[in-house]
RNA sequence: GGGCCUGUAGCUCAAUGGUUAGAGCAGAGCGCUCAUAACGCUUUGGUUGGGGGUUCAAGUCCCUCCGGGCCUACCA
């Protein structure tokens, strides 16, 4: 029976173009495997959508002199073709503002709260008349009153790390205009009681003894910590977000609120998967969602960096099991941590570091995909830095791979014609190379179904290097003079290994492997075996040599790279 | 303050408690001449952050100290 993997990568945020930390952390390596399980046959579903509510996204609207509505719809339009621009392989890139996402965050929001597990609460809060909105602790600045630091924000004092309330700060004053008019007012928010479910929480989390101890840590962290895990308010006063409803009933006294994007965000994934539907890409949304509708065979897989652990961990699984409605509960997660670029943090509200639209103006995709994804922040912070970044990929794509495919497409054009030579019988050497690279292909698709992504690429750059081995030591160049029909045999053998690197390259870098298949007339396809693979070109078959796959990158241009993108982004 | 992660060759990273701690890159030497001056082979390089402990056996487990990072619930 066929695989079904449904894949989500964690949405991301609408106030800006995501850096290549952002790119690594989550939407990149679910493509890989999305890309990897399509190929060995599962029927996958690979959903993604931009993030849109919540005060950032308001700001950054009211920057931009836009009304929220219309900068939100622009956004996604940038971030989905830059998807597009980076191979990013989502079946559906939809947005969590969607009528459907509406729709069923105020369904999830009725079931909760018919079970008993939302609470209203009644709470001070700072207003900014100013700004004419409240203002969550951290848009609140003032002087610390611990350490004197005149920049404290209202959740913490970045100076002396101190946690503050915003009442405890000197001299409060807007973060967003400078305003010192604020006035605690008082509002009523929902909460939902996840600490009435920590218990199922907690036996959930404890069953998944195969998950990735940066994820089950972060959860117990949060189950265990102080007083157990906490509830958590769902509704804010904004004007953009999802209105608060129960259902599609009214929810008396709380008109004019939303929720809050952390509890609409996740059910995006779901509502995601209807918006697919209704795009017409898909005929029925629900055989992948619900178990009582066809999802109960489906292996859910999330990718996301560390700090959505919490949200994927708890609150989106509090708001699944508590609905009582047999949603598909998430089978594992894959979570990172960050990338850092040339020894800080990559950020986006400083603009440091290089963006997703940045990194395209001056490479293909394929540069980026292989460099990230072999270099993917698994165990611990990884760094980007131009001198590393240059060197590997001018080794492993331009040296290893690409001059591969040149000379031996350029070897057998000059001895024996743009075709597939006939002549001549595989031996020992031939029999011992296929062999290695059953080995290396099943150790390769081990680490692929496991996600251990940097694993995955340094065997896949072993296999690559295979051929460069194998070249060496036949070295058909020399016998051709004496025997033309053996070198014959080698350069066939050599030239399958083209399309068989295709298919094993497709995930990582999808343009080059598509026009290593194009150049040998052949369709990128997983090879059922080493065996079966390396005799799938037959003699006779015509190919043509392939342009230049990978430039490399010289030093000049690396440098003037490095400065250009030193500073920070306007 | 608390919790978690992390520290291994110049760099990036591997090593179910079990031979002499391994790869890639960078460096050195040799070879090859098909190829994007590419490729292959050989090789240099380690008190596994410091100290203590458990064990027949510790990079791995425990304690402690030092360094780096993340999270700490109203950014998302």
């Amino acid at each position: 029976m066929m695989a079904r993997i449904l894949i989500t990568s964690a949405i991301p945020y609408i106030n800006g173009i995501k850096h290549l930390g952002n790119l690594v952390g989550s939407q990149l390596p679910a493509d890989l495997y999305a890309r990897y399980m399509r190929a060995r046959g599962a029927e996958v579903l690979f959903l993604c959508a931009t993030d849109e509510h919540g005060t950032p996204a308001e700001l950054a609207a009211a920057k931009a002199g836009k009304p929220v509505d219309q900068y939100c719809a622009e956004m996604w339009a940038v971030q989905a073709e830059l998807a597009q621009g980076f191979r990013l392989s989502f079946d559906h890139f939809g947005r969590s503002s969607s009528p459907q996402n509406h729709r069923l965050t105020q369904h999830f929001a009725g079931r909760l709260a018919d079970a008993g597990l939302i609470r209203e609460v009644s709470e001070k809060q700072v207003y900014s008349n100013a700004d004419g909105r409240f203002l969550p602790d951290r848009y609140i600045e003032g002087t610390c009153p611990n350490c004197g630091y005149d920049k404290a924000r209202g959740d913490q004092c970045e100076n002396c790390t101190k946690q503050l309330d915003p009442t405890d700060l000197i001299n409060p004053r807007s973060a967003i205009s400078g305003s010192t008019d604020l006035e605690v007012r008082e509002t009523k928010h929902l909460y939902l009681r996840q600490s009435a479910m920590r218990d199922d929480l907690s036996a959930w989390i404890d069953s998944k003894s195969d998950w990735p101890v940066l994820t089950t840590s972060i959860a117990k962290k949060w189950l265990n910590d102080g007083d157990g895990l906490q509830d958590r308010g769902i509704t804010r006063d904004l004007d953009w977000g999802i209105p608060v409803k129960k259902g599609d009933q009214d929810w008396p006294g709380m008109e004019g609120k939303v929720f809050y994007v952390w509890f609409d965000a996740p059910i995006e994934y779901i509502a995601c998967a209807a918006e697919w539907v209704d795009a017409g890409k898909g005929a029925d949304w629900e055989r992948w969602w619900r178990t009582d509708k066809g999802a109960e065979d489906v292996r859910y897989v999330q990718f996301m960096g560390k700090d959505n652990v919490p949200f994927h961990t708890l609150s989106f699984p509090a708001t699944i099991l508590g609905s009582g409605e047999p949603w598909k509960l998430v089978d594992y997660i894959k979570s990172f941590n960050y990338l850092n670029y040339d020894g800080g943090q990559f950020s986006t509200s400083q603009g440091r570091g290089v963006f997703m639209d940045q990194a395209l103006s001056i490479l293909p995709a394929d540069y980026w995909r292989w460099w990230l994804l072999s270099h993917a922040p698994e165990t611990s912070d990884s760094e980007f830095t131009w001198e590393a970044f240059q060197q590997d990929v001018n080794k492993d794509l331009a040296d290893v791979l690409g001059n591969f495919v040149s000379r031996i497409t350029k070897f057998c054009r000059a001895k024996f014609g743009e075709v597939v030579p006939d002549g001549g019988d595989y031996g020992p050497q031939e029999i011992a190379l296929v062999a290695d690279l059953q080995a290396r292909l099943t150790r390769y698709q081990a680490h692929m179904e496991a996600i251990e992504i940097r694993k995955a690429a340094a065997e896949l750059r072993a296999i690559w290097v295979v051929g460069n081995e194998y070249l060496q030591s036949a070295g058909p160049w020399t016998i051709y003079k004496d025997d033309p029909d053996r070198a014959a045999a080698i350069t066939r053998l050599a030239l399958n290994l083209i399309p068989f690197y295709a298919g094993l390259s497709a995930p990582f870098i999808p343009d080059a492997a598509a026009s290593m298949a194009g150049a040998m007339g052949v369709d990128v396809a997983w090879p059922e075996s080493a065996e079966t693979a390396l005799s799938a070109l037959p003699p006779g078959h015509a190919f043509r040599v392939p342009e230049v796959m990978f430039a490399k990158i010289d030093d000049d241009t690396r440098a003037e790279w490095a400065r250009r993108f030193a500073g920070v982004r306007s």
